[in-house]
DNA sequence: TAATGTTCGTGATAACTTCTAACCGAAGTG
DNA sequence: CACTTCGGTTAGAAGTTATCACGAACATTA
């Protein structure tokens, strides 16, 4: 009877194929995008014909699916990792930045184009949410700014009274507006700079990433 | 009389039946995204039976890159258009956000996932260059702030050497730093709020939007 | 050991897709 | 009127995802 039994010979090998097969899409994403995705591809790669890969995946979305979560978890990971070691905002920002450069394609496939009708499974959105709180106590973490009036104020105002996704986390809206600011700052740097937007331009996107964090962390 | 005849009837209907093709497309982009677009489909809706497409567009890549053309046009067309009116940056950030939520899918033609082998016709790069004059121009209108230190002033610096894509256009090194924060960081909250990476967060995008666009213009 | 599942890989097949090739009729041109 | 060009058709090649039925290898149970 299979008790305390935490994998059988079976599971093993069932558990590698897939392994293997992620590796080969993670292959074929870098290489081609995304919605080059063949499973005939992947299949003839591994030797096996075709129909083979449906015992591992019930079909092309959800092996997509699979790879959208192991890109989040990855990037939740390497967040963790980096809070854990003691960064501070800034070292999360480098983090964020290596584990993007490290593999453009993970980035979009998390970050891209939206598919119109895809939902991201809950678990999914969960593992968003971790990183998102690595981000808020970073935030929370530094001295407070002084209290700021116009837009940056109404923003703050309205994020005392829409703080869901913030949780129970003790920061002031000020953190949180900060949190959105790291957010979305440096996710348009990065997005731009990966998508090679800036190629041809001259300058140096490094520099411009710097300057960004720079400035966030200023006032 | 009309000898400036600048069409033919023949011509006049090529061009017509073209434009009802990137019509059906972009209708087919808007409710199921740029990589599910098929030709089949769009031949069958209009009533022809498939390869009569190739009579009109060499593929599927030259209709995409077709739509990716019009795409940048209709944005630039914005940006000349706000300009045009006497927008300020702030009048040009509203204008962007405005055409940026008309239509996710085309915003993220240009600014979404890239692929890999990909290399856009310089006519299109040319388009950019357009829209990114209209940017600068207007940082370039702005008070000029005061000279920064750190990795700001590092990066103005850099931009005295590396502006070969502002052209000869009469702009401080801290104008074009504007001007790259603003594309970057509008960029970062609409491409976030438009991949729904917002939605179930509970704040308002705008609200971001406006705090971000306030800090952008205030140093 | 023998019988009985369960799982994995196969080839065949259906329904798609893009795209090429050959053909035919209608429209414009000399 | 003759002739060429252009637009549309069907047929077909080469892909794709995905399902199905079958056989063989494995695991479990009697």
């Amino acid at each position: 009877m299979p008790e305390a039994r935490t994998s059988t010979p079976r599971e093993r090998y069932r558990t590698q194929v897939r392994a293997e097969i992620k590796e080969h899409a993670w292959e074929q994403i870098a290489t081609a995008g995304a919605s080059a995705l063949s499973l005939n591809a992947i299949a003839k790669r591994m030797g096996m014909s075709g129909p083979a890969l449906y015992r591992y995946f019930d079909g092309r979305d959800e092996l997509i699916t699979e790879l959208i979560r192991d890109a989040y978890r990855s990037q939740a990971d390497a967040f963790r990792a980096a809070a854990g070691a003691g960064a501070d905002l800034t070292g999360l920002a480098h983090a964020l930045r290596a584990w993007a450069l490290d593999d453009p394609q993970r980035y979009f496939l998390i970050f891209g184009t939206p598919v119109p009708g895809y939902r991201a499974p809950d678990d999914i959105t969960e593992i968003a949410a971790e990183t998102m709180a690595v981000i808020v106590d970073a935030c929370a973490a530094l001295p407070p700014g002084p209290a700021l009036e116009g837009a940056a104020g109404a923003f703050d105002t309205h994020l005392e009274t829409h703080r869901r996704w913030a949780g129970d986390r003790p920061a002031p809206p000020a953190a949180l507006r900060r949190a959105l600011s790291f957010w979305s700052r440096l996710h348009g740097v990065l997005s731009l700079e990966l998508a090679g937007q800036f190629t041809g331009m001259g300058f140096d996107p490094a520099l411009l990433f710097a300057a960004e964090l720079e400035d966030l962390l200023g006032p």
